[in-house]
DNA sequence: TGACTAAAAATTGTATACGATCTGAGATTG
DNA sequence: CAATCTCAGATCGTATACAATTTTTAGTCA
């Protein structure tokens, strides 16, 4: 059972999680992170309407909190609402993907030179532990959880670089890259991602901070350079379906 | 009467506002839209508290509307919820301006290179008619509407680039900004600013994208030299007495 | 059959009500 | 007198109810 320690990082239980959403604590914070792990392990397809009774009843809450959490998702990128019509899962179009893609390769590369110019070693750990279940995830051919724990890889890199700003904007760009991903994937070929991982931890082992930014860099054109940008993958699933009882 | 334009420009009359906000048109973008305005303006201090009742009472909408109005303020940053206790708005800590800063030094240069590539002779008309408007607010002494037009400077480019992701990162930046100039601003002379403006404009009349990118990247980091990251201000204004009975 | 129309069902938008929590003034005590 | 405690008022958190809008369905007519 490793699922949920991978899904914490990518969902953000360092970092104090309502600095991501704005939300305080509470019921409507927990339905967020629920429905974004759910989005993001591809259990809630792009497009998918979020009925609010129905998300309400999965997860024993009001409409009144299930329209916040909802709101507070629309914001992050991960769902979009339209007026009387209600919320969907976002599908991100064509154009989004390029552009999410271009704001990582400006940004990400900015945040890992940070991050190996303040890395410790007990981060350095950390991020060791990580790459080793993403390579184990790979041997075991579980796609879905390598690319989660691949996501997770860079979150922690924001977060070692200890700047919430960009550490806010890159959790945003990952997740929505997630979203992307599920629409867009074409290579079959992922080992090279974790070949590029592996190549960031080498820089940061050696505090190499000009190295760090220019793999990293690499590593992001690479994955944009990953997508098949013509065709678009339909959403047909249904909500108490994908989530079951316990979400 | 020409302080509605610039609002307009700051506040996002472009560019779809329920994109910034990812909320629905509708009542709760309208009173988002007004407080932003006035938290923009200095008419809000940093640290006020914006009380559910009271808001609602001004704009002539109920709690419901309200809350999910602070909520989404508080996700662009101007407006920080806490528990049990409400919202305020945002009061921005030193280490935050920093890093707003930074994050503008990065983001804002790469925008500016974008517009320069794209930028249409419509667009060189109405972004210099902008530089003029601030160039006579500077001449008048009116500071507080000639911050409200730097800011709106720096969107426009931003619209100009025609990126929305990174359009949409410049504007929350920008917006946070004003509200840390508004606690940590300490230079007087504020014409050095429209005389970067003044560069840029003649950098993107050339086309020259090289120039664009450098010249903005100074002009940032130099808006960063200005802040005085000791003192902060205090907010002790009231609510309706700021916003009056129409806001 | 196919397209159009109208009524019914489903869903969202908003207001209101009530319990929970916080805040502050005044009483109490060492 | 200062510090603490208690309780009332203010404010927030959440559920529920009803109005407005959209979506679906059933029916009608060409």
């Amino acid at each position: 059972m490793t699922k949920p320690v991978v899904t914490a990082t990518l969902v953000g239980q360092k970092s104090s999680l309502h600095d991501i959403f704005a939300l305080p604590p509470g019921r409507a914070l927990d339905i967020c992170l629920r429905l974004q792990t759910a989005i993001l392990e591809h259990r809630l397809a792009p497009g998918l309407k979020l009925v609010e009774d129905e998300v309400g009843e999965i997860y024993g809450a009001s409409r009144t909190v299930v329209r916040a959490a909802l709101q507070a998702l629309a914001h992050s990128g991960l769902v979009s609402i339209e007026k009387n019509r209600g919320a969907f899962v976002a599908k991100p179009t064509i154009r989004e993907a390029h552009e999410v893609f271009q704001a990582r390769a400006l940004i990400e590369p900015a945040v890992a030179r940070l991050a190996a110019e303040a890395i410790t070693n007990e981060q350095l750990a950390r991020l060791e532990a990580h790459l080793e279940a993403e390579h184990a995830a790979l041997a075991d051919g579980d796609m879905g959880k390598a690319l989660m724990l691949s996501g997770g890889f860079h979150i922690e890199i924001a977060d070692i670089a200890d700047h919430r700003v960009f550490a806010r904007m890159v959790r945003s760009l990952i997740s929505r890259s997630s979203l992307i991903i599920a629409l867009y994937w074409k290579r079959s070929d992922t080992a090279c991602e974790s070949h590029s991982h592996h190549a960031l931890m080498e820089a940061f082992q050696a505090r190499d901070a000009d190295a760090a930014e220019s793999i990293q860099k690499s590593h992001i054109i690479d994955l944009h350079s990953g997508l098949d940008l013509r065709k678009k993958q339909e959403g047909g699933t249904t909500l108490s379906e994908a989530l079951g009882r316990a979400g």
